[in-house]
DNA sequence: ACGCGTAGGGTAAACGCTTTCTAGAATCGT
DNA sequence: ACGATTCTAGAAAGCGTTTACCCTACGCGT
């Protein structure tokens, strides 16, 4: 196993000082053309790279982005961290990809890991419990990363206002839900179930929200009954089901909270002999690529999520004055499919 | 904004040398409690975090497990990726996450980027196509690796040999084809079309040699004709059984090379009038999450992708003599469900 | 011919940590 | 009581880059 060569082997080979090899590499400084070419053959006889870490002490930039998410493979996460990936990658940046799973103590290592490493951004990815303690772990991080130079970006998650030193990046949440809502009452629905969603999570209380304006829209009153709360798993939304129609709740549309609720909530009426969307519609949320697979093709609320972590990523790294707190919003739209019928 | 205190600052604040701090910091050293605690104290006040670029630079491990794989949001891939971030957190190491999309200029180029980060392991993964000039391309790799004193792991295709310097870690992509095509022939099946595949990637000739060897057991002749080439996507599926159906090629049961083909192929027998299972039996390849949202359930070829990746990372970390080249080989089973009926 | 701006390149000081080497102090055996 | 250990901790040498600073040589306007 050879030892791996450094600059100075380089600049040895090719009769030239360090600085020179240096400057060849990064190419800003002005080298003669010999010089270069002399250096390029040896970085290539030599096989070299240059070791990022010496870089980044040197230097200042890790050239790294983090992501910070719930876990990896629901596809509501999966896409944004491909949208992130994908810029990172268009910015000459590496992403370490690092889950939660919902536990703040973890979160908190992986901020003060992000904080050694000096990442240049760090993306902290879909909702929370909107608490003091958040607010106030929030704000602990943005100082701490600030002081390491790198960019707290929120991202699919609400703002903590123009003055905190964070970036966001969501999507319109609550619109979504009002759109979809609104979709399933122009159909002449009106006694619409509300699945799926823990209670305090932002995005569920902002999908509720939305939820809420379109029946007040509609002049259509709230009916708490019709309204649940759990995770958002196939399972909670399977239970919901069973739960409405053991308790007589009468409903002719179904609102998931996403589309895993809603795949559990077409197979609870399946299985209760309702036909969808004969006798019940569903909505979901998310635009899963399964969506359309189901049967019936279940109609979702489209979501940007890459060009969120697309855009979450190039905000962050844009210099200059300002660029460190701003607010961005994405919209929804609905993908109709066949799992909404007009109520006769 | 401060700025970030380094390991002198708190030497001088807690009265002793950097090399103390160090060693507090590292807890590999004896110091004394008196010592530690002034340290720590220190530490505290002024909320100080090591610098990973530094400490990799004189340490010389930089504690970043790499993940190279073709996207992030196709569930086999997200599956293997939660496997490695798990098990690579639980061995506290950061993980770094990059695509190709199939681009070999692209893999490379991340090859490099990993000797330069002196990540501890790079796993590669996934299906590739096993040509003359991925076999040189790998050994460069592993050569560079090496020198880098990174470990190579290759995860989900199929090992290079025992004497080259990579660790394998691979499941019986054959042997979860053979079982699958043997359940559908022991229900009685006879005319079993296969679906979806690039031609020449390894992970479908594997299960392409697995359907094969299921029909030559059963003493059952391999028929070309049911044998159809494609990508891994729903609409290679959906296409492929519209293109049998037009040809007039019977078959009763379908097996796709993965769930994605096998959600296409059902949409295009109902789009057909065929009915699953009652007309054809359909088994997919990967049991993805979607799979039993379905209708009917996919019956699936289930494959332990979270164990896959957690496998990798264990391997690559364990130090000791031989522990750079071994081989592992994790089981599949079927998960049964709706899709495959017995042929009366 | 002279001064000057600039291209080209070398020297050496950081960057922030780990670790070896060294040594004083404390403890122990006899 | 005294040499031999054992603790504990500091000094300083790297680790591999980047970059500020310095110097030479050359082209050019006047």
């Amino acid at each position: 196993m050879n030892k791996r060569p450094t600059i100075r082997d380089v600049a040895a080979m090719a009769g030239v000082s360090v600085a020179t090899v240096s400057r060849v590499l990064s190419g800003d400084y002005p080298v003669a053309n010999a010089t270069r070419t002399k250096v390029q053959r040896a970085v290539r006889e030599l096989d070299y790279v240059v070791n990022a870490h010496a870089r980044a002490l040197s230097g200042s930039t890790s050239n790294v982005v983090a992501l910070v998410m719930y876990d990896v493979v629901t596809p509501f996460f999966a896409f944004i961290a491909s949208g992130v990936e994908y810029q990172a990658t268009e910015s000459d940046r590496l992403c370490l990809v690092c889950t939660t799973h919902g536990d703040p103590d973890r979160e908190l290592e992986i901020v003060k890991l992000m904080r050694e490493q000096h990442a240049d951004a760090v993306i902290l990815v879909g909702g929370v419990n909107m608490t003091d303690d958040y607010r106030e772990r929030m704000y602990r991080y943005a100082k701490g990363l600030e002081d390491a130079g790198s960019r707290l970006v929120l991202c699919g998650r609400p703002s903590l206002g123009p003055d905190f030193p964070a970036i966001t990046v969501e999507y319109d949440n609550s619109g979504g839900a009002f759109s979809a809502t609104s979709h399933l009452l122009s159909s002449g629905h009106r006694r619409i179930a509300m699945l799926g969603g823990p209670i305090g999570n932002t995005t569920f209380d902002a999908r509720l929200d939305g939820y809420r304006r379109a029946l007040e829209a509609f002049r259509v009153p709230v009916d708490p009954a019709l309204i649940s709360h759990g995770d958002m798993s196939q399972e909670t939304g399977f239970r919901q089901i069973q739960r409405l129609l053991a308790d007589g709740v009468e409903f002719t549309a179904v609102f998931a909270a996403n589309d895993f609720v809603a795949a559990g909530a077409m197979r609870a009426l399946r299985a209760a002999g309702k036909r969808v969307p004969d006798d019940v519609s569903v909505i979901g949320y998310d635009d899963t690529p399964f969506a359309p697979e189901l049967t019936p093709a279940l109609t979702s609320v489209h979501l940007p999520h890459e060009e969120l972590g697309r855009t979450a990523v190039k905000l962050a790294l844009q210099r200059g004055e300002g660029s460190a707190r701003q607010h961005v919003m994405l919209g929804t739209h609905i993908a109709m499919r066949d799992s909404v019928r007009p109520l006769i």
